[in-house]
RNA sequence: GGAGAGGUGGCAGAGUGGUCGAAUGCGGCGGUCUCGAAAACCGUUAACCGUGCAAACGGUUCCAGGGUUCGAAUCCCUGCCUCUCCGCCA
């Protein structure tokens, strides 16, 4: 959520800045709304102030047993006009409200202007892996392997969920470990567990909730939702807190199944795993003091990097133009590991600054020093990675011409020693 | 799932309709004393909104939302959460 004195005061920067990121708000509607609640609040605080005034005469009156009729008579025509009043307000701030949840953030200086095809590769890592056969994709190497069951995944709940077998299974949990030990032990993140449902305020705070309600799962009780992304809970750990001043900076870093309706998706680029309803995910959340907070995004990612450098996988990082940007983020990179079974770079992880938006959402702060005034921080979040991605890519770049698959070496303690995937 | 109790300031904990934003204690901050510290003593100690350059002034807030009343932390209704006991269960 922006600052509504911020944009009272910018409003042609927040208009031209909100331009960039393809939406249209009416911010001077929204204004014109503003200036109405302001004038609402200026007559009724003068009716409350006569009333508390008067009260406390009654009160004496009442006390020194004198007839206070008069003066009783006099409040409840008084009090009328304050509940008409009290009702505008409620009226105004509920279409205020409504408004302010929908602008999404505003693009950082430093963000290309543009859509999906203005993206920049910042930098990459490795090169494509060469082979002397055509690479087949992992849909067949995971069939013919035992590893992932298409079919059945798709008769137990649908089309776009996955049954894991055998040493599919077993590798998706193996390189959650490694992840999550590299992040713990390297990286100096705090390990949490999360629920993996949360209820509406929960989803409101990171942004996920009212614009993309149709993305999101709904528990049939209408209270709870199950959990995009770990950033959801994690981020939320402190809303409606005030930190105190040494608590800053808070890393965190969580494993949590993530589920997405991918409503409109259904055909294309969602063969295998590349695109499904449930997948696991590792997750890293950073709350941080806003003037570090573009020196944590260029961590953060480095952070996510790591786990691909790690496995040995070839990527490249993309920083997002401002059209592309998700609805809470000021500036986000991508990035893209190379799958050479289907000929593509797949997105595993998303590097994300939200500067103060989520936090003045779930109304999260911080004092910079005893005694001085809470501020909102900083959130980022990082995936570290997006695990059926990751496996893809494991699976189609260590593969053999003989239909097996390598295991990367730092990934092999995490298999009992295993080096080589073969049917069993 | 059944029965009961309760949700008050950073924490503990009073307060059951009339200057209550709220006693008291602890903690925090500032000061006196001291070479320094402890102890003791004194003072101070919230968030949010509005007007204003500011100083300041006004308003709101005792889990949340509604209601009763001239007036609610205090009474009524609904919801959420916590605790205790019983049952069930990984």
């Amino acid at each position: 959520m922006l600052d509504l004195k911020f944009i009272r005061e910018n409003s042609d920067k927040v208009i031209a800045a909100l331009a960039k990121k393809k939406t249209d708000v009416d911010i001077n509607g929204l204004l014109d709304l503003d200036k109405a609640r302001r004038d609402v609040i200026q007559r009724l605080e003068t009716l409350r102030k006569q009333r508390n005034d008067v009260t406390a005469e009654i009160a004496k009156l009442k006390k020194a047993k004198e007839d206070a009729s008069d003066k009783i008579a006099g409040m409840q025509e008084v009090n009328k006009e304050i509940g008409a009043l009290e009702q505008q307000l409620r009226d105004a701030e509920a279409r205020i409200d409504e408004i302010m949840y929908r602008i999404p953030n505003l693009p950082h200086d430093s963000v290309p202007v543009g859509g999906e095809e203005d993206a920049v590769e910042v930098r990459s890592w490795g090169t494509k892996p060469e082979f002397s056969f055509e690479p087949r994709p992992h849909w067949e190497l995971g069939e013919a392997l035992g590893m992932i069951d298409l079919e059945r995944g798709a008769k137990i709940s649908g089309s776009g969920f996955i049954l894991y077998t055998g040493a599919g299974a077993r590798l998706e949990r193996a390189l959650i470990n490694l992840m999550i030990d590299i992040h713990t032990q390297q990286h100096d993140y705090v390990e949490v567990s999360p629920p993996f449902m949360v209820n509406t305020a929960t989803m409101t705070g990171t942004g996920q909730l009212p614009k993309m309600a149709e993305d999101m799962y709904q528990l049939s009780d209408e209270t709870m939702w199950l959990v995009p992304t770990a950033e959801v809970p994690v981020t939320n750990i402190y809303a409606n807190e005030i930190l105190p001043p040494d608590a800053l900076p808070k890393f965190f870093v969580a494993y949590t199944p993530c589920f997405r309706r991918e409503a409109g998706a259904a055909g294309k680029d969602t063969r295998g795993l590349i695109r499904v309803h449930q997948f696991d995910k590792v997750e890293m959340v950073r709350i941080v003091k806003p003037e570090t907070s573009y020196d944590e995004l260029e961590i953060i990612t480095s952070h996510a990097e790591k786990i691909l450098q790690t496995l040995g996988l070839h990527y490249r990082v993309c920083q997002l133009a401002s059209g592309d940007l998700s609805f809470a983020a000021a500036k986000c990179y991508d990035l893209e590991v190379w799958a050479p079974g289907v000929g593509k770079y797949l997105e595993v992880s998303s590097c994300s600054n939200f500067e103060d938006f989520q936090a003045r959402r779930m109304n999260m702060r911080y004092r910079a020093a005893e005694g001085e005034k809470p501020e909102f921080p900083h959130t980022l979040n990082g995936s570290g990675l997006a695990l059926p991605r990751t496996v893809i890519a494991i699976m189609e770049s260590y593969q053999t011409a003989d239909g097996k698959i390598k295991v990367p070496e730092a990934l092999q303690p995490y298999l009992g020693g295993q080096k080589v995937i073969e049917r069993s």
